[in-house]
DNA sequence: CACTGGAAAATGCCGC
DNA sequence: GCGGCATTTTCCAGTG
């Protein structure tokens, strides 16, 4: 009876962490949302922003990716990636 | 052009600030899936653990709905939810 | 070549039978929106019968899910379940 | 009280209907996504189907739109619409 | 006719 | 590696 107490104070625990930062998340969500909003009230176009922001991300897991081949030509010679990366 | 450098402005701070966001709203994603992970290190069954968080997360809707559809009753009724709010 | 053709004919084959039952789903999300009218015009208020729906729905959704937790405790146990559907 | 009994007849039936639209609507999109299964065990990527299909939609749209446009011109010159569509 | 809210589609993630 | 599932994003209809 021990552990399943033991058990059930770790479930409860992983449970309300796990909530808590959920509930971040969606505040974190909320205020996105309110930029967005207040952009459009500046007179930008919030579709078009979401697309902008979107194919930043894109670019950025390209560039990441790139990176990423570029590391393993380099360890495949190698050559340890950091040396370029600190020098950048 | 004054205009523009301002818009360009205003554009940058929107998108820098949504991103910003975001990489907070990534890292919390991924302390909730480091929980699932430590917490299927400690025996949970990960899957039954997200079923859980799942079966609460539409329980808290069902609340919020019903206090929903309530207050649509009595505003089409011509009464003020506030009035009951305050009274809890 | 002949492949490329049968290849043809399957995605013409695809496609059709997708836009045909799309067609369909349209066809009867039109006759909701008619009953929503309809009900309107019967003194009903359509934003209260929405979300009476939406919180039938969410109520089924709950009993489903409760009903997967169930579940997959039994099969955590190493019990089947369709033993208590049987019996139900 | 006759009068509610009846409403609520009424409403009773109204829900109902909605309800059994919608299982049938989910029965369709079901029904769809069954098909891209099929496809994608044919080899086809489900992707790009999806792809193919929203495109087609769109293009049917804009079909419409100008035909919309069209019928306008048409009217705008006191010319019946209905004499090209009988003829196409 | 702009805005909010909800449905649908697309994407990404986890477990097998 | 794939299928299924959950989340996220996109789109559209209804409302004021």
């Amino acid at each position: 009876m021990t552990d399943t107490g033991i058990a059930k104070d770790q479930l409860k625990s992983v449970i309300e962490r796990i909530e808590h930062l959920e509930e971040e998340k969606k505040a974190i969500a909320d205020d996105v949302k309110e930029i967005y909003a207040e952009a459009k009230a500046n007179g930008f176009d919030a579709k078009i922003l979401r697309k902008v922001v979107s194919l930043r991300k894109i670019e950025a897991a390209e560039r990441e990716e790139q990176g990423a081949v570029l590391d393993l030509y380099l360890s495949a010679l190698g050559m340890a990636p950091d040396l370029f990366e600190a020098a950048a």
